[in-house]
DNA sequence: GCAAAAGTGTTTGGATTACACCCATGC
DNA sequence: GCATGGGTGTAATCCAAACACTTTTGC
């Protein structure tokens, strides 16, 4: 006799799926990537791009599937978020899902067409319109992730463009945090990252031009190991 | 013609688990409730105790029973983990697993015998011997949640008994975060929680018997709403 | 020259650290 | 009395906030 109320095969019955929420910064503020449904359930709802697993795949590998094939981005860092698994959540049985969340730059690609979407489009953060399943819960609570994450790691960095100024810097966390914060004490706060200046300049502004620099992982993760050092906004 | 590779029915033959880390503090350390497993696979192996999810059960309900099972305890608050899905990670199957956690009092209640359980036991982490699946991974990054939640919420007094000294709640921390702190820096640090002195004293010392607290849950979560009061260790 | 933003230095007050000292209890 | 840890005050130090000021560019 089976120590299960009911059979064991019939737990073999659920799918998972993988939610991808893309974020990027554009015109000074988040955005995520959406997409309008092709297909039932939930069609022609606005949805956070998600497919089911393959039986042999693993998860950060669909995450990361998803990401390319509606951007075509390869080697995108994914981040898990939560996993979400009410029974009632998908119409059509028991399929509980996985978060990741990949932050990216807006410039770097083109959206493509894609097997289960309609159109695609980036969407500011604070016109997300209702979605589709739970998926309004999903990306509110990836997003606060998202923000911790800010805090403690220097992932800002891919949400900008590869050369930024510092006030672009600034900008994001003022918006991610939404606070003000003061141009010289911000300036001394991310000494420690040693960005590198370039020779360049911000062009087309009717003011000085800024200078602009880039962020050097590989000297950063040089001094967390060596000198054990923690980020922190 | 389906968009997927494998026909849609093929994607709902994998199950999931939820497994249960249960934290306790007892002796000056941190130790996990682990079980002896009853059958195949990884039978006798040492493990988190986990089961499969019933078709119709939302995921932190699977984790109170679990925790339920094994020691009767209700009403503990449960903390998702990460989510575990390499296909390799079950030899029977596609089965992910989310992790979830617990903190309990150890003193609290009694360990009962389990359906899947040979034996159950309170394990130190510093003595974890192999575990059964991708146990140890589970186990260990877990309690690297654990102790980033620490820093930031308070909830070292769901591990603590609920009457406590000062020097209890600080060796607490000194055991987390590896470190030894000044006990009047201590002092200042949580003054802010306004722990509830109470009429009563240490027992059968033999020096200066110190005065117990309490943790007031509902005065810490007043400040945080009036005075936006963030705890930090 | 003026507007606008880049970029930097100084002061100040609050928090953290290090450390010293007294207190209460058992034996 | 003394050993042991309980309990608290203070000075030194560091750090972050506030703010002022100079510089460079476009028009």
């Amino acid at each position: 006799m089976s120590l299960y109320k009911i059979e064991i095969n019939d737990f073999f019955t659920s799918a998972f799926s993988v939610d991808c929420v893309i974020f990027g910064y554009e015109d000074g503020e988040i955005k995520a990537l959406l997409i309008q449904r092709g297909m039932e359930p939930f069609k022609h709802f606005w949805a956070i791009p998600g497919d089911l697993v393959y039986p042999n795949e693993d998860l950060p590998d669909a995450a990361s599937r998803i990401l390319h094939e509606l951007t075509g981005l390869s080697d995108v860092e994914m981040h898990q978020s939560h996993t979400f698994g009410s029974p009632e959540r998908h119409p059509q049985g028991r399929v509980i899902t996985i978060a990741y969340f990949a932050l990216i730059r807006i410039t770097d690609f083109e959206i493509k067409a894609s097997s289960w979407a309609e159109k695609a489009q980036w969407v500011s953060l604070n016109e997300i319109p209702a979605l589709a399943f739970d998926h309004s819960t999903i990306l509110s609570s990836t997003y606060e992730l998202l923000k911790q994450k800010l805090t403690y790691e220097p992932i800002c960095f891919e949400l900008l463009p590869e050369r930024f100024t510092l006030n672009e810097l600034q900008q994001l966390y003022e918006y991610a945090f939404n606070t003000i914060m003061d141009k010289a004490n911000f300036r001394k706060k991310i000494k420690p990252l040693h960005l590198t200046p370039l020779n360049e300049r911000q062009k087309n502004v009717k003011h000085r031009p800024a200078k602009l620099f880039k962020f050097d992982q590989s000297e950063y993760l040089k001094s967390v190991q060596d000198d054990n050092y923690q980020f922190k906004m």
